[in-house]
RNA sequence: GCAGGGGUUGGGGAGUGGUUAAACCCGGCAGACUGUAAAUCUGUUGCCUAUGGCUUCGCAGGUUCGAAUCCUGCCCCCUGCACCA
């Protein structure tokens, strides 16, 4: 595969992917094909498209050629991360863990080539392998050995923990060392030379970068890693960089609107809500993420870029942008799901729309909640609508805030009675109900089949 | 351990006996405008069988016609001091 660009770190630098680099990370990477990894953290069950920023590094090496290895932290999981964190984390159990680094693995393989034919094919890793084999004497004294407690202890993420009465267990603050000793092992290993992470994790980069040094000689073995930063390229034996993290454009985390970060797992996020996450980013929003999620080259993205000046109300690059997610992630069949369910619930017609095709595009659709609702006993609008809780709607107050505010439609009918008894003539073909929640949140309701 | 301060509805933060489901800000949700955008404006933001009822102010009791507001005990947090080192 060729690109425009000459190698991965103009190509990355392009798009905005790289916060900080070691000294000569770039020449390294225009001059030779590394063996480059990235950490998963085994914390849910599914990545989530915060995750698709490493991804899309690590599929970006394997397109220039570099071996891309994703490391899934069976091991580290164990320990946890106190990067970000101002608690203590709750440990997993290692079932728990082992459930997570399975789905978090089979994700993975649908972006990288595993292919054997592949001569820089990708491999999935579990630091588990390692990790919970290595002796506590042996890694005491030939790893702990270079790690000063002083250097330790000047990490943000451990000082602002300090500070807090709540302080720091001696498990949590040990994760340097294993995060840095992972690079040693792969290093060692298979001759994994570069590490990339998110700009949070660039002391704890570092931190294995100077391990391997130590362990392997070099002429500035006794520097503070601190330092690392004044070394010439030459004095490195590992090279790294770290993406930034990305925030949308008026500040707020990534992901975090309707209901949380989506997920990649199609069972927990519709393809239909990946892509609506997409298609709504804001202007200023589209074209970084074009850069960073697809794998549009930057001819097509300048294209984009100027409809987004000339033309913004054709939303070609939210389009774009949301298509190439979500059939990246959940592939054609995905797509054209994604897109038939967006067409039927945005064009106003439902009650054109059979049961049948209803059921088939909402059930996977928008919030996902399908319901039976047995009408004998006779029953409200409002009981039917909050049956089981966990819908858009959770409570009749609720409903009726929003039935006051002209916000809830029945099969795209305004609805304007939150008590009303529902009868079969509310269910399209006498089955199923479409609740809509202001303009973008549906709810899929159906008649309990045997209670017709 | 001693002394002092504090725990209020998603967050921040008012309120120290009734007119308080609890000011105000943020956030969330919805409506208008639009482009399924942003900004802006407006409304809303405990629950219910709803011009009323119920349950909320760390937990458990108590005083009162009436408590988030007063008393008692308990739990948790913060700040000084001491102890430890």
């Amino acid at each position: 595969m060729s690109t425009e660009f000459d190698n991965v770190f103009e190509d990355l630098q392009w798009r905005n992917a790289i916060a900080e680099a070691t000294p000569g990370a770039n020449e390294i990477l225009a001059r030779e094909k590394v063996t480059c990894y990235i950490g998963f953290d085994p914390t849910a069950q599914s990545l989530h498209i915060g995750n698709m920023v490493p991804i899309m590094g690590l599929v970006r090496m394997q397109q220039h050629g570099h071996t891309p290895i994703a490391i899934v932290g069976g091991g580290t999981g164990m320990i946890g991360d106190p990067s970000g964190r101002s608690e203590e984390r709750p440990l997993l159990t290692p079932d728990q863990i082992n459930e997570n680094v399975q789905g978090i693995q089979r994700q993975l393989e649908s972006f990288l080539d595993f292919s054997e034919e592949s001569s820089n094919r990708a491999v999935v890793v579990n630091n588990a392998d390692w990790l919970s084999k290595v002796s506590l004497i042996e890694f005491l004294r030939d790893t702990g050995k270079h790690f000063s407690v002083n250097t330790m202890l000047s990490r943000e993420s451990v000082r602002s923990r300090m500070d807090r009465d709540t302080g720091i267990s001696f498990t949590e603050f040990s994760y340097q060392l294993l995060q840095a000793y992972d690079f040693l092992r792969l290093f060692e290993e298979r001759n994994c030379t570069f590490q990339m992470g998110g700009s949070d994790q660039w002391g704890n980069i570092l931190g294995g970068i100077d391990l391997i040094r130590r362990v392997h000689g070099g002429t500035a073995a006794s520097q503070d890693q601190q330092d690392l930063s004044r070394l010439e390229a030459a004095d490195l034996p590992a090279h790294a960089m770290a993406y930034p993290l990305i925030t949308t454009s008026t500040g707020e985390k990534f992901g975090k609107s309707i209901g949380g970060a989506p997920t990649l797992d199609p069972e927990q996020t519709s393809p239909y809500r990946l892509y609506q996450f997409f298609f709504n980013v804001t202007d200023p929003d589209a074209v970084p993420y074009l850069k960073l999620f697809t794998m549009l080259k930057r001819e097509q993205i300048e294209g984009l870029e100027e409809s987004v000046q000339t033309a913004p109300r054709e939303r070609e690059a939210q389009q774009t942008l949301a298509a190439e997610v979500t059939r990246m992630v959940h592939g054609d069949r995905g797509l054209e799901e994604a897109k038939r369910v967006t067409k039927a619930l945005f064009s106003n017609d439902l009650r054109t729309l059979s049961a049948r095709e209803l059921r088939g595009a909402l059930t996977e659709a928008s919030h996902g909640m399908v319901r039976p609702v047995d009408l004998s006993g006779g029953i409200t609008l409002a009981s039917a609508v909050t049956v089981n809780g966990g819908g858009m709607i959770s409570s009749t107050s609720e409903l009726r805030r929003l039935v006051d505010q002209g916000a809830v439609k029945i099969n795209g009918q305004v609805e304007t009675d939150p008590l009303r008894q529902l009868t079969d003539e509310d269910f399209i073909d006498r089955q199923v109900m479409v609740v809509q929640r202001g303009k973008k949140s549906h709810d899929l309701i159906w008649l309990e089949p045997d209670a017709r």
